[in-house]
RNA sequence: GGGCGGGUACCCAAGUGGCCAACGGGGCCUGGCUGUAAACCAGGUGGCGGAAGCCUUCGGGGGUUCGAAUCCCUCCCCGCCCA
């Protein structure tokens, strides 16, 4: 494969790479971020890239990763999804050198013959050989025919627009390599070069980042945030997270795994310092610097934050109420269990009374938990 | 179309007339330890209530019973085997 692409660069023209994306999720993630960044270094090399957002796609859903079907998605959500997936994406891409081409456009022309004709290239063995349908199957879970229809799909996309090179995630081997290639061959097209990225694993460190797995990192959300999450990253994520996400050349992150595992480097600051990079990419050197001030100050010292959300409180109110209003507890009932377990705290004192009353002449700092803020404030 | 098995809280999964707001595990939340983490330990995890207690929940609807997640009828959905 990477002589096929040595190949392809030599013969001097502009090679047309592209990444298909799905919208069923319209919230980008740190994990979305790294085939986008791959696909701007070919935008900065003069290369022609297309962004393929899967508009007809999602409404089946890939089964690469599914250990269940997933649920047809409606033309409506889709649409919303696709618009601000592409405003996201535009975080990381060149807007000005990006073309969006929504896979809807070839897709849905075609006929029942035509599908035929594409699933005429493969076999159900080929199908149930993948890991993905091979554990359904052996579960007893359903399997719907037309999630088979998935690969065909991304497949034909390649077809449509004569690709020289996709990228995707190793999760997409099959939909890139087993179909694409096969059907631009079928098509008289010389086969696309298939780039794989590992896939960055979630705040668990172990399985892949995903929104539904709540193990991810969103791109949409605050410089504080995106540092806490990447802190609480497992130590022996750090590796792969500095190799996938960072602007780090490969020496300098050998030198950072030896030192780790020599121990001259303390995992605390290493991690630290990855935090700080990957913030200051998404948002800039001086927001890395408030966001880490920020980490530093709650929960290292265990101060509050300077910032946080207020609300005016007029009044004396019971403590439970008033923390549902502040939007610290779902329910009373929660918030009692809170106030029980000790992880209520009023001006950093720790308020165990559950029938407690609260009223305040001047600014006072309501906490649940470590990390849950807000600023009450007397109503004018 | 036929036979069998199954649908329980966020997920998996026990329960098969009262002791069930429902065992257990995962996840999540709180506390401890710590480097915010991971690992580990303790507690919690439907709602209302200060509490006692009350209310809603076990695929949908209807019924039997003093009483149902558990029994009956019916409908919907899933898997396996057969056609």
């Amino acid at each position: 494969m990477e002589a096929e692409l040595r190949e392809r660069l030599q013969e001097g023209r502009p090679l047309r790479v592209y990444l298909g994306v799905d919208p069923r999720t319209s919230d980008l993630h740190l994990g979305h971020t790294v085939p986008l960044r791959k696909l701007r270094q070919f935008q900065d090399l003069g290369h022609e890239t297309i962004l393929v957002i899967g508009t007809f796609t999602a409404l089946v859903g890939d089964p690469s990763d599914q250990l269940r079907g997933r649920a047809l998605m409606s033309p409506e959500e889709v649409e919303a999804n696709a618009r601000t997936y592409a405003e996201q994406a535009f975080r990381v891409l060149d807007p000005q050198r990006t073309i969006i081409r929504y896979n809807a456009e070839w897709l849905s022309k075609l006929t029942f013959a035509d599908l035929i004709r594409l699933a005429s290239h493969f076999t159900v063995q080929q199908f149930l050989a993948r890991e993905s349908f091979a554990e359904r199957l052996k579960a007893g879970d359903p399997i719907f025919l037309h999630e088979t229809f998935y690969p065909l799909m991304q497949g034909y996309d390649a077809v449509a627009l004569q690709a020289d090179v996709q990228i995707g995630g190793t999760d997409q081997l099959f939909n890139i390599v087993v179909a694409g290639r096969k059907l631009q061959e079928a098509f008289g097209q010389r086969p696309q070069v298939a780039i794989l990225l590992p896939l960055l694993p979630g705040t668990d460190g172990v399985r892949k980042m995903s929104k539904s797995l709540g193990n991810h990192i969103p791109l949409n959300t605050t410089p504080e945030d995106m540092f806490g999450k990447v802190m609480s990253i497992p130590d022996e994520a750090m590796p792969i997270y500095f190799k996938l996400l960072t602007r780090y050349p490969p020496p300098r992150i050998a030198a950072i795994e030896e030192g780790l595992r020599s121990g001259s480097l303390h995992p605390r600051d290493v991690k630290m310092e990855l935090a700080r990079e990957i913030v200051a990419i998404f948002f800039g050197e001086e927001a890395a610097e408030r966001a880490e001030a920020h980490f530093r100050i709650v929960f290292q010292e265990r101060a509050f934050p300077e910032e946080m959300p207020v609300f005016s409180l007029s009044g004396p109110q019971p403590l439970v109420d008033l923390l549902v209003a502040a939007g610290l507890a779902h329910s009373r009932s929660e918030a009692r269990r809170l106030i029980r377990q000790g992880g209520v705290r009023l001006d950093g004192e720790t308020v165990s009374d559950v029938e407690a009353m609260v009223a305040i002449d001047r600014p006072k700092v309501l906490q649940v938990g470590r990390r849950r803020f807000v600023r009450l404030v007397p109503a004018t």
